[in-house]
Order: structure tokens, then sequence, then C-alpha cells
RNA sequence: GGGCGCUUAGCUCAGUUGGUUAGAGCAGCUGAUUUACACUCAGCAGGUCGGGGGUUCGAGUCCCUCAGCGCCCA
């Protein structure tokens, strides 16, 4: 036997089930899907992956966007693409701070020194124990590792076609480096600056958040007429929080309000406290608000922020970070009389919001300057997205990202990446559009990035915030709390005319914002080998977080796009279509699922959904997608086992006009998955190819079995080289989807793998004309199928005679396909006659009930 | 309040620039079956395309309007 001839190598029993373990392996010991580092930017498709929170809960969202993005990371592979796709893990910040709290049942308790003998309580405690930032941090690291391998092993499991030796994970050292060089880089760019500015403040995890960490609650609250004073007359105001009076630095009309115009440019006093302030006038107050007069406090809310900056008043911010009302000075301020105002803030001074306002109220009540009763009202405050009490606005230094000055250009970026759904951008536009404040990146918390900043201390060892000491970018990444600044030696920390560390840390998004340097390792020679990328994958909760940070990194660091594509993935909803969430109770967790259904399940289930689209959750479409990964098994076996024995031959070989009409086909299918896949639509490419791939094994596999069975002859030779192309065609138009049992058939007569074989291409499909014949052969299969099925005999069963009627051409197709046809539906005879439309009768051959003698 | 998306068969969804009788899968029903495949195959049934109005020879598709659901921003 020559070469060329085939010998497949089919197991006895083929299946899909284990097949995941097995080819799992087989990649990483042949290192299929490796990147290529001798590569130009042109070769390569770059993807800027998801690094997943590993504190979360890993539910089989993930499973759906990552199937996704790695649909296209296998297409474009076999497009002939180097495809750089790397996997990273975030397991930065407060998510990790609180899973280890709760999870080993310790606190961080920055006084305490580090114990290196510390071990963690094998259960939690009641209460949580106190232990060093060191210790703590360590905690930290020995928990995301863990986490880290059980994401990892799912990944794997399901096809994932990463290149393991690009992981990253945004705490390790060399990360911490990237995160300190872009911010050191953005700061002498001037595009970073600190500053004591007002700042959302979550009063309970003490720290500032930023404003893609907002959420606006629905919430019960009330709404108090309160009398301000002038020359005996009054002023009424109303406002839902009495409590903040004493802070009070001016009250805003709108300009045009008719009511208020001989008020503006006068001075008014606050009730209770005596305090003198200024009337004023600005359009953000609206007239149809309450009396249509507002009280400008340091700070109530955003508006009050904006007010005090565009009308420049003064900061009289009381409100502390725990957020209890902080020691008054009212001898500094114009006060009428300074005891009595100290004399009633003594009745808050110390207590929480609520509490102050109680006291408040009482005391206006008392005074005669609340004017009736409070009104009870539902509106929108502002929390924490992971916090349990409103947000405060206090007075704090933090690290700064210029936003706001820059709105226009984050705009135009927006507009020019490609986004997938399209509609997607205007989440980007509307979010940039209402930006309010610049991205705060300060954290005050203890497991992230520290900032590599030392502040001067002068000789009474005040900090000198103004002259900030940067760390030199050969030495990163520093811990400004252990290293010591150029210039000056360990025993002068803290000490007068020595230094002191910037004691925060860093916004895991001011990391996150990296991924494309981080993943690309930035400094080094592969950077711009991968850079910028070409896909930015992501569900559309984080485009105010983590897509629109990457912009604005890339934006100012770079000048440049950070990827050109991005593609949103949905939702996944529980089975009754609501949203999936830990709270809700109704996480689905992906393992149990593979194991049920297989990994190219899952996948397939995914992949039927469209980019941007919500999708539930749906058992019924993973059985669809194992019986078709179980059908490519099968019908590979059929197949293959016809071939057996005989040389392979090209398109050449195709002479029938029925092959070769599907082989026409086949080509159409071709085009339209490739455009498809290129516009980013996985799903209608799936759709097409399934739906060819179904016809082919129900249809054309039938009309042709009993000819390619022949040892001789031209049809024979064509039959089996049409079944040879469809089947490698189609195997590799569904390796991207379902990758283990497309490889499993592939390798039984390819020594290669299917996800480096080229992405099929029409020239392989030899001359693609259509015959025409393949349509109404097919018709004809479908009306003796038809016959059969109402006579409610077997499929087997003889046909006496099929009367075919139709428009000439359409009976020269059915003469053409006429050998399979008698073959496929057992028919002994054929009549035919012209007619409008194609039409057929079927008379079956008498049953032979007769015993068999 | 502004914006985006969705509404097609019992269910999940296709339907590309307007063009024959609106499609698929699942579920349902009726059958077949010494088969590559029972993790199979064939057939049948099932829809006034959310409501109303308009443009057009022709509308699921374009325009207006109303309603419901979901989301984003303020």
């Amino acid at each position: 036997m020559s070469p060329e001839r085939l010998q497949p190598a089919i197991p006895d029993h083929p299946g899909i089930d284990g097949l995941e373990d097995v080819w799992t392996a087989r990649w990483e010991d042949e290192a299929t899907y490796r990147f290529n580092p001798e590569t130009t930017r042109e070769q390569v498709y770059s993807i800027d992956t998801p690094p997943p929170t590993v504190s979360g809960s890993l539910h089989i969202g993930h499973v759906f966007s990552y199937t996704h993005t790695d649909v296209l990371a296998r297409y474009w592979r076999m497009r002939g693409k180097n495809v750089f796709y790397p996997m990273g893990w975030d397991d930065n910040g407060l998510a990790t701070e609180r899973r280890v709290e709760n999870y080993f049942g310790v606190r961080c308790e920055p006084s305490l020194p580090y114990d290196e003998n510390y071990v963690a309580p094998e259960t939690p405690g009641e209460t949580k124990q106190p232990i060093s930032r060191r210790n703590f941090v360590e905690l930290c690291e020995e928990l995301t590792a863990i986490d880290e391998q059980v994401f990892k092993s799912i990944w794997q499991k399901l096809g994932v076609s990463i290149d393991w030796s690009y992981e990253y994970a945004t705490v390790t050292r060399s990360t911490q480096a990237i995160s300190q060089r872009g911010f050191l880089s953005l700061a002498a760019k001037g595009h970073i600056y600190s500053a004591l500015a007002p700042t959302l403040w979550d009063v309970d995890f003490r720290t500032a958040v930023s404003q893609a960490e907002l959420e606006d609650r629905e919430r019960p609250g009330a709404t108090h007429r309160v009398a301000f004073h002038r020359d005996g007359a009054d002023v009424l105001i109303e406002t839902t929080r009495p409590e903040l009076l004493a802070s009070c630095v001016a009250l805003v009309a709108h300009p045009e309000d008719e009511r208020y115009q001989g008020l503006f440019g006068t001075t008014v006093t606050t009730p209770l406290f005596g305090v003198a302030v200024p009337v004023l006038a600005h359009e953000l107050a609206n007239p149809d608000k309450g009396t249509g007069i507002a009280m400008v406090c340091t700070f109530g809310d955003l508006t009050d922020v904006t007010w005090w900056r565009e009308l420049d008043l003064p900061t009289r911010a009381l409100i502390g970070r725990d957020g209890r009302f902080l020691a008054a000075d009212f001898a500094s301020w114009p006060t009428a009389d300074v005891a009595v105002a100290q004399g009633h803030y003594e009745q808050i001074e110390g207590k929480t919001v609520n509490q102050a306002r109680a006291s408040i109220v009482e005391a206006l009540r008392e005074s005669g300057d609340l004017r009736g009763d409070p009104t009870p009202i539902s509106h929108p405050v502002k929390f924490y997205e992971k916090g349990e009490r409103p947000l405060e606005i206090v007075a704090s230094r933090q690290w700064f990202v210029a936003t706001l000055a820059h709105r226009e250009e984050l705009l135009a970026r927006g507009r020019e990446i490609d986004w997938h759904p399209d509609f997607m951008k205007h989440r980007y536009a509307s979010w940039v559009e209402g930006l309010n404040v610049d991205w705060n990146i300060s954290r005050q918390r203890y497991f992230g990035v520290p900032f590599p900043v030392w502040y001067p201390l002068d000789e009474n060892a005040e900090p000198d915030f103004d002259a900030p000491i940067f760390a030199e970018l050969d030495a990163l990444p520093i811990d400004p709390a252990s290293d010591v600044p150029p210039g000056y030696r360990a025993d002068q920390r803290g000490a007068a005319l020595g230094f002191v560390a910037d004691p925060d840390i860093m916004d895991t998004w001011a990391t996150s914002s990296l991924t494309p340097q981080i993943a690309g390792r930035w400094g080094s020679d592969l950077f711009d080998k991968v850079f910028p990328m070409d896909l930015r994958p992501q569900a559309h909760d984080i485009i105010r977080t983590w897509l629109f940070s990457t912009v604005v990194r890339s934006h100012f660091e770079f000048d440049a796009l950070p990827w050109q594509h991005a593609i949103i993935s949905g939702w996944i909803l529980d089975p009754d279509r609501k949203k999936m969430s830990k709270s809700k109770g109704n996480v689905v967790t992906p393992m149990p699922l593979i194991e049920k259904h297989g990994a190219d399940a899952l996948r397939y289930w995914a992949a039927s959904g469209r980019p941007g689209v919500d999708t539930a959750i749906d058992e019924a479409q993973m059985k669809i997608g194992r019986r078709l990964a179980i059908k490519l098994i099968n019908v590979a076996k059929f197949v293959l086992g016809r071939l057996e024995g005989y040389e392979v031959e090209g398109p050449e070989a195709v002479t029938e006009a029925l092959d070769r009409d599907l082989l026409a086909g086949l080509a159409h299918l071709v085009t339209e998955a490739t455009v498809a896949l290129d516009a980013y639509d996985w799903a209608r490419a799936l759709e097409r190819t399934e739906a060819f791939f179904w016809s082919f094994c129900d249809d054309y596999v039938e009309l042709v079995k009993v000819r390619a069975y022949e040892a001789e002859g031209a049809g024979a030779g064509s039959a089996r080289a049409t079944l040879a192309i469809a089947l490698s065609v189609l195997t590799r138009l569904l390796a991207p989807v379902i990758p283990f049992a497309t490889e499993e058939t592939w390798r039984w007569w390819h020594e290669d793998s299917v996800h480096l074989a080229p992405w099929p291409h029409v020239e392989e499909l030899g001359s693609t004309q259509p015959t025409g014949l393949y349509q109404p052969v097919r018709e004809v299969l479908e009306a003796i199928r038809r016959a059969k099925s109402a006579a409610k005999i077997s499929q087997r069963a003889s046909v006496a005679t099929c009367h075919v009627e139709g428009p000439t051409e359409v009976l020269d197709a059915v003469r053409g396909g006429l050998g399979d046809l008698a073959a496929a539906g057992s028919v002994a005879d054929f009549s035919f006659a012209e007619g409008s439309a194609l039409s057929v009768v079927v008379t079956l051959a008498p049953r032979d009930d007769s015993p068999a003698a």
C-alpha cells in the first residue's frame, strides 16, 4: 500500500466524553497555542483579555464571554495570525481584602508589627483577629494563588486557547513596577496631580472611591423647610440634609429666577449658627425644586462641589473620615455670636450624620426656624457600590488623573473604537459626558500597589505635599513604607527634615487600566509587537471602569487607542431570565455543567449568544451542542471509513454534478462564515455552518453512501473526494466553537492540530460554479421520505415508481442525481413530465408480508 | 428627565440593503429503525411578526405614535 492511501486511526468506540483532559494535555505538550515572539506587529492578532477577579465567584458568565473571545482567537489563529492571547488575574484591592478577612477571620491592623511565625486560624473565629499589614498581605497572596489555580483549571477544561507562558497577575512585582511606572509617567506629563480636594468617601471602608464606583439607590428621606434671615426677613430654603447647616457657605438660585433677583449679592445668616453667607446666582439651581433657592454646604453632594468650585466659595468641611462631625471653629468664620453658634454645634460634634440630623431638626424646631413638618420623600442617594451607608464628601489629599479637562479627546477616542455591537458606543459616550470629578486613584487601604512617592518633612516633621519625591524608574517596584527615597537615609523616616511615605495604595483600576502594558510587557521588545492590541473583550457593566480607564491611560501615555475592537458580551441570566448575582443566590458554577454536557456543549451554547445580547442559561441548548459534537464524531468515522485504503484526492476528482454542487454550496458557506467572523458575529457563522453540516450528514451523505462504497469508477472517486473535502472544511469551520470533537476527528487523519490548520478558503474547493442539482434532488428525496413516513413504513422500503413533474431545467437537475436518488430512496423506476412547479408522486412497492421461505 | 436595546410559533432565537407562501432548533404529536450515529432518522402540526397609524405596487424590515420589559446616564 502506497503512503498516499488513507489509513485513518479511528478508535473502536469513538465518543466525546473525556476528550477535554486528553487534548488539553496534548496541546500543552505540543505548545499548540504558543505565541511566537519572532514576529512583526502585522502578523499578530493580540487580545487584551479581562483578568478575572479571582476573589469573586467564578460563574457561568465567565464561560460565556471567554468562549466568545476564544472563538475569535482560534479563528484568527487559523487565518494565519500569530495570536497573542495571554491570561491574567486581578487579585488587587478591596475584593481580595474582604475575602481574606472572611476566609481566615482576620483584619489588618497596620500598627501591629510583622509576625514571621504567624499562622492563620484554621477556621475563622467569632471576632476578627488583628494582624500586621505584612501578615495580612501574605494571606492575600496565599489565597489568591489558590483561587488562581481554580480559575485556570476551568479555562483549561473549557479549552480556552491561552498561551499560559504569558500568564500575569496584578499584584506581582513586575506588575507593580509597570503600574508605578505608569503613574510616574503620567505624573511627569502633568496628567496626574495630588490635591486636597472634595473626595467621595465611604465612611465604613474609610477610603476614597471614584465616580466609577458610585451607584444611585432609592432611599427614603425628608425635605425640611428652613428659614435663613436677613434684616428680620426670612429666606426659606428646602433641604434633605439639615445636619449640614453649619457647613453652609452660600445660598444659590437660578440667575433668571424672578423671586430672588433682589437677593443676589446680598448676605443672609444661617439659623442657629448665625453665620453670614452670600446669596449667589448659578444656573444649576433648579427653580422648580423646593423654594427654588438652595443651601450650598461643603459638601452635601457633587452639585455642592461644583458650586463651591465655580463660585469660589470657602471650605467649611465638617464631616470626618469616620462619618462623624469634626470640631468647628466659628471664630474664624463670619459668625454673629460665636458662643451661641458653638453652643448649638456642641450638640452634634462627634455624632454620626443621622444622629446629627435628628439633633439639628429638634433645635430648628425650637428656634422656630423649621417651617412646617418635614415632608417624607423617596430620592436617589449616592452609595459606594460595595458600601452600606450613603457616601459623604470629605476634604482629603488624593491623587487624581485629570480626565475632565480632556473630555472631548476621550469622546473622540470612543468614536475611533470599533464596537461590537455598535450601539455599545453610547454607553461609553454617556459616561464620559457625565463625568463630573477627576479620576481619584488613591485608596486608603492595604492590599494593592503603593504609590512610588514620599514627602519631605520640614523642621517640625510636617510633610510638604507640594514637593513629592518620586521614585526613580530603574528602582521600581518600590514600597515607600520600607524603601528609602534617593538622597535620604533609612533613619530619617518620620524625623524632622526627613521623609515620610505616601500611605495610600492605588485604585485597582489604576493598575487594571494597564493590562495591555502588563500583558505586553511594556518596556520589553514584545510590547511593540502586540500594542496597540486588536481586541478588548468584556462585559458591558465595566465599560465605565475598565474600558474607560484603559482608554484614558493609553491616550495619555501613547496618544493612541489601546485596541481597535471592543466586543461587549451580554449578561448571563438564570433560566427565569433574572440577572445572576450572588445576593439573589442564583449563581451557577460552570464545572458541573462541563462535567455533565462536555466543554464543547457549553461552548456551543455560549457561541450561540450574539455579541451584546443577554442570554439565559439553557441546558437544552447545551444538549444540542453535545449532539453536534457527537454527530461530527460519527460522520467522521463513517466518511473516513469509506475513504480507508484510497488515495485522498482534491477537487479535480469531483466530476459528478451533484458533488460539484455540494462543493459550490460549501464555498458559499465558507464565504458567509468568514464574512461573519470578520465582523465579530460568531453566532451567525456557527448557525450557517451548523445548518449546512446537518444537511451534509442527513442528505448528502445518504445520497452518496452507496456510490462512495463502489471500488471503481469516476462516480465513486468523485463522491469520496467530495466527502473528504467537505469533512475537512466543515471540521475546520467548526473548530473554533467545538475544539475538542474537531481535534479528535481531525487527528484520525492528520498529523497536526486542526487549530493550526488553515481556515478554509474557497480556492481549495476548485470550480465553485453551482450546478443547481443539490436542492431539487433534496426535494425529491424529501418527497420520497414523506411518502414513506405517511405510510408509516421504513425509510428503507422500496419505491415502485417516482413520478417527477417540473420545469425542464429542474427535471434535468433531478435526472443528474438519479442514480443517487434511486440508491438513497430505494426507487425502482422514475418517470418525468413537464410542469410549472416541482411536484413528486411516489408509488410505494407492495409490501412483502409473506414470511421468509 | 435624557439615551440605548428588546417585543416574531408553547420556549430560545434567526430573518443582511423593503421583494414569492415569515424560518430554525427545542418542546409536542405520528412513525421508522438488523444503521456511521437511539447521544439516531423521517414526517406532521404550530405564528393576524407587541397595539395603532403612515410611506410604498409591495412592510417583520422604513417613518410616526402608544404600550410593556431590560439597561445606561443624570
